[in-house]
RNA sequence: GGCUCGGUAGUUCAGCUGGUUAGAAUGCCAGCCUGUCACGCUGGAGGUCGAGGGUUCGAUUCCCUUCCGAGUCGCCA
């Protein structure tokens, strides 16, 4: 291969300044258009497009011949002279647009046959023809901007805690497997056959020792591991942004964690953020949006029918409210449009919720009152409810009966879909708030016993701690999460620092006291040594960036992402291993 | 694990109640063209209709199984 030029300038670099200039480009090629005697070639790299002339009257024939081979994705080095273009020949929809390159000499670096996928942001192959050919996929402007975008926003996370005293810490991939919270992803171990570690789903038991060991205020960007099932939202392994403090308090925490949000809008974003945040209870996002992290961009709230519909005379309704449930509504406003069909559709989505049912009223625009209800209620309690929704003619409310969190969830989910169809939602807010005072216990239905919310190491709120034995299910917690635009960006807690509390919740999730030992024993025993007040607080990187870039999915702002069931489509793992290499590790696999 | 949707040229898709040789656009290849920029014109190549089985004279189309992908519920301290 004939030797090229090295980079002298970035394609889209190149403006009226370089103008009679020689500059010599390393670049792809993105198209070539061969006129007969006149090849024009856009290239592009990293920076962006530049269009190149080859001209038989400007160029020796041999590298007119060589530029007559290009074809998409060859990778060449050029050398030219940059030169304004004629009025008539400005491409306006180019950055470079008013300029070109009149080439000179030409060497093709490297061949490329016909790409699988398209180099344009508009091309709209199967996502997971993109995944296989990712490497191709970053050549996209948009994928390889939102790259370059992360990190920028991680940049500003670190210009911000850094002046703030913390100091970063790595802490170990190789952990222990822990009971509770999601699955492990586990390690053999060569050299104790049969025994494991297990990746970290965050290195929160670590930190909280960083404490111990008097660090005093300590962040990590993280990389963070859980084998459950994708989401658009959820990858098996992700980036946090994981810290801890120590003698301090909730509103100390929020407050370097705000910082950090202002820092990363005002820098990649020119947004100022208004700080303090707002701050939410937990019961109102749930009684106000159906939703531990709701999506304030929009209003329709929740309104309960509890007081209007106690005697209401519907058997249904009736026991629901004598069983301590939840009769919630939303007014859609304008919604009395929406057809049977599509209210069947709704219904269906919000048993998804595991609802049993979805009521409607109508207020035709004639003023005419039409209902799913209106055989088993009155028209004066139907009435009662217009009332207390204020509707007015047009409008449409639906009614969901059920156990309380079931109802208010199934309820905002609807709100949820609702504004997504009738678009509701101003996609230019960015609503950063938080939501406060979570239970610390969450009861699970299918292990009969209580677990821990957030997690088995957060502090329940002083004001409730007489109430740990009497009444677990109404104990709040330390525990914060900061929201933006109906997505959990993170969460926090203070932690309990003292031993015999430590081993009481352990009691109260179930863990006998062997067990309690056998995994946590390590913890309890430091807890003895003298344990600073602490807490902390952790938040996704990857949801952040999305969110920021308003992208769909979390695979969107990954470089090398995984697809739902945790494969790697490029490189094609999970995959098998040699029996060697088993045998080493001391396992077989089961047929 | 459940539910819903999808899999047809390199790519994005069309293909009705089953019926000649499975189409379009774009891309690709060749030729022509000195100002293109979604270049244009002429011609051409390109398909195990995801896989297997069944029904049928005949299946891309109907049925069953299975594989692959997406969304979602479960799960995600």
């Amino acid at each position: 291969m004939q030797a090229y030029r090295k980079r002298t300038a970035y394609c889209a670099q190149l403006d009226e300044s370089y103008i009679g200039k020689e500059v010599a480009l390393n670049a792809w090629v993105q198209k070539s258009r061969d006129l007969g005697s006149i090849l024009f070639v856009w290239l592009r790299d990293k920076s962006g497009i530049i269009q190149v002339v080859f001209d038989q009257n400007h160029c020796n024939k041999e590298t007119y011949e060589e530029a007559q081979k290009l074809r998409s994705e060859f990778v060449v080095g050029v050398v030219g002279k940059v030169r304004k273009r004629d009025e008539k020949a400005v491409n306006s929809s180019l950055k470079t647009g008013t300029i070109e390159l009149l080439a000179s000499e030409l060497v093709i670096i490297n061949e490329s046959p016909t790409p699988p996928i398209y180099i344009d942001d508009n091309a709209e192959e199967s996502e997971t023809l993109r995944l296989k050919y990712r490497y191709l996929d970053i050549r996209k402007p948009k994928i390889k901007d939102a790259l370059i975008f992360r990190h920028n926003v991680i940049k500003a996370i670190r210009e911000y805690i850094d002046n703030q005293g913390f100091v970063e810490v790595e802490t170990p991939m190789l952990t222990k497997s822990t009971p509770e919270g999601a699955r492990d992803y586990l390690v053999p171990s060569r050299v104790h056959p049969g025994e494991f570690y297990a990746l970290p789903q965050s290195p929160q038991i670590y930190k909280q020792l960083l404490m111990l060991g008097g660090m005093d205020r300590y962040y990590q960007l993280a990389r963070c591991f859980r084998d459950e099932d994708g989401r658009a939202d959820r990858q098996p392994e992700f980036t946090q942004f994981d810290m801890e403090m120590s003698f301090v308090d909730q509103e100390d925490i929020q407050s370097v964690v705000e910082g950090i949000f202002a820092n990363v809008f005002s820098k990649t974003k020119n947004i100022k953020i208004n700080l303090p945040l707002p701050r939410m209870t937990w019961k109102d996002a749930m009684y106000t949006y159906g939703s531990d992290k709701p999506d304030t961009r929009f209003e329709m709230k929740i309104q309960t029918l509890n007081d209007v519909l106690s005697d209401c005379g519907f058997s249904v309704f009736e026991n629901v409210i004598n069983n301590n449930g939840i009769i919630s509504a939303i007014k859609v406003d304008g919604g009395a449009d929406l057809s049977r069909k599509h209210i069947d559709k709704l219904e269906e989505q919000a048993k998804t919720y595991h609802v049993k049912g979805l009521s409607w009223i109508k207020i035709m625009e004639n003023g005419e009152i039409k209902s799913s209800l209106s055989k088993v209620l009155s028209e004066s309690i139907l009435k009662k409810i217009i009332q207390k929704l204020q509707m007015s003619n047009g409008d449409i409310c639906f009614i969901i009966a059920d156990k309380e969190y079931i109802s208010l969830t199934a309820t905002g989910q609807l709100r949820l879909q609702i504004a997504k169809e009738r678009n509701l939602i101003d996609k230019d807010k960015y609503n950063l708030f938080w939501v406060t005072e979570f239970p610390l216990f969450e009861w699970s239905e299918e292990e009969n016993r209580f677990v821990a919310m957030h997690h088995p190491f957060t502090s329940p709120m002083l004001e409730d701690a007489h109430l740990m034995d009497t009444n677990p299910g109404a104990v709040r917690a330390n525990a914060y999460d900061l929201v933006m635009n109906g997505i959990e960006m993170g969460s926090g807690s203070i932690r309990i620092h003292k031993s015999d509390l430590q081993s009481k919740m352990f009691k109260m999730l179930g863990l006998t006291e062997q067990e309690a030992n056998d995994k946590f024993g390590f913890l309890l025993e430091a807890f003895k040594y003298g344990t600073p007040p602490h807490g902390g607080f952790a938040f996704g990187v990857d949801r952040l960036v999305m969110v920021l870039l308003g992208a769909e999915s979390l695979r969107d702002v990954i470089a090398f992402p995984k697809i739902q069931n945790g494969k790697c489509l490029m490189i094609n793992t999970p995959s098998t291993v040699s029996n060697d290499q088993l045998d080493i590790l001391g396992l077989s696999i089961k047929d």
